[in-house]
DNA sequence: ATAAATCTGTTGAAATTTCAACGAAACGAG
DNA sequence: CTCGTTTCGTTGAAATTTCAACAGATTTAT
């Protein structure tokens, strides 16, 4: 477990906690450590949400399919995030969204369980990480907000415009990278792939932006 | 306050409280009860998140306004709901959406800070509270996960399909009603209000669904 | 009850998106 | 390095959405 304090010290989950705390309550919680290849499942849709799942390294989507198998990705999984908190804590018995590993993986799996309810031997710290976990469900509601607004947009155009200033302004610059191929892009931003390209490639055009694979430069924001 | 208990009761955010201690509770909270009229504003985009709001009666919605003044709908709020809870709790400075009055609305406001910090008096009912908070917030964040499952979809009748078979697989019932008139549904659906209406029209000829006001009936699913 | 205001359904034209198909470029495995 | 695979940008046609405008229905205010 001590290889992976440097990380679990940066998730929001153990903010507050000290090194020492930190070790002794994994193991009263239960957590273990499973490795995923590139496109394994982690999280399946349908199944029930028992535990909270902690990325060590790697990248993973979470992802939604519709009856057409039209995909969805919600969001973007990257080392120290926390995930699928929401279906544990809300107890859902079908949970409606995967969670893919994009790259290989090391997750760190918590049941749930041990953490709402303080444990026999009533380790303090199970306090903090409450309210820790608290702030983190809260703040993802925000960013489920910023997606909405995003694709509530009508145009691709303006969807994909208002993504990037969303990322360039998150990155503090006017030159920034993006998480997404094209594909996941078009995805997240619920449009059709090559009409995404189609606008990128306008936008270049039109000297606004300048584009070389996942980086991005306004040249002029519009 | 006496008078609010009923609903009070009901509201997820007391559940498991008795009488006697919920009313103590309040007092102690600070909390304080507002009338709004219609269209006015109870949470302003914008400004700091400092109080949790639960409604008592009337209904509000959740709205959020792009820099071109499309209005897009993010929630209904009913009597027991609570609202406001994902920014207070996360602190947020900016808030990013309004709450308005859709009817003549009295709401009780309680001051976040109270409810997280135990009080000096320490009430024991804190941590009841605490836990409900954050099982409410769980279940909203599966909420829009809703949402975006329900405007991700690519067209006009595929968002208005999906929208209704939520509500009627919600309200146990092929007949039901929604809580939106014609402009709120296709700002929640991010569609345009008169494609929308044309759809409506078009799936009562095609004898999928029946529809007066905001009744909906289906009589054959799709 | 009446007038004013709001909501709703319809239309057709213009704008936009989706779809399918293709070749070029980038990537990965052996 | 080369082959096979995946990603990417482009295109034009078809489908869909948006927009603007209007009239009938419904609601609200006086």
């Amino acid at each position: 477990m001590e290889k992976y304090l440097k990380i679990l010290k940066k998730c929001s989950l153990f903010y507050g906690i000290s090194d020492d705390n930190l070790l002794k309550m994994l193991t009263c919680l239960g957590a273990k450590i499973i490795n995923f290849d590139k496109k394994y499942t982690i999280f399946a849709e349908g199944t029930t949400a028992k535990y909270i799942g902690i990325m060590l390294s790697g990248t993973a989507h979470t992802v939604q399919m519709d009856y057409f198998g039209n995909r969805s990705v919600l969001s973007v999984i990257k080392p120290t995030h926390i995930f699928g908190e929401a279906f544990a804590c809300a107890e859902a018995e079908n949970v409606p969204v995967s969670v893919i590993a994009s790259e290989p993986c090391e997750v760190m799996l918590i049941d749930c369980g041990h953490i709402l309810h303080t444990c026999s031997n009533n380790c303090g710290f199970h306090q903090q990480l409450i309210f820790n976990l608290m702030k983190d469900l809260a703040t993802k509601n925000i960013m489920f907000h910023q997606k909405i607004e995003i694709t509530s947009k009508r145009t691709t155009r303006e969807k994909l415009l208002a993504y990037l200033l969303f990322r360039a302004k998150e990155q503090g610059a006017d030159s920034f990278d993006i998480p997404f191929d094209r594909q996941a892009l078009a995805d997240y931003l619920e449009v059709d792939r090559s009409g995404l390209s189609a606008e990128i490639s306008k936008l270049c055009r039109e000297g606004i932006l300048e584009c070389r694979k996942n980086h991005f430069e306004f040249l002029n924001k519009p």
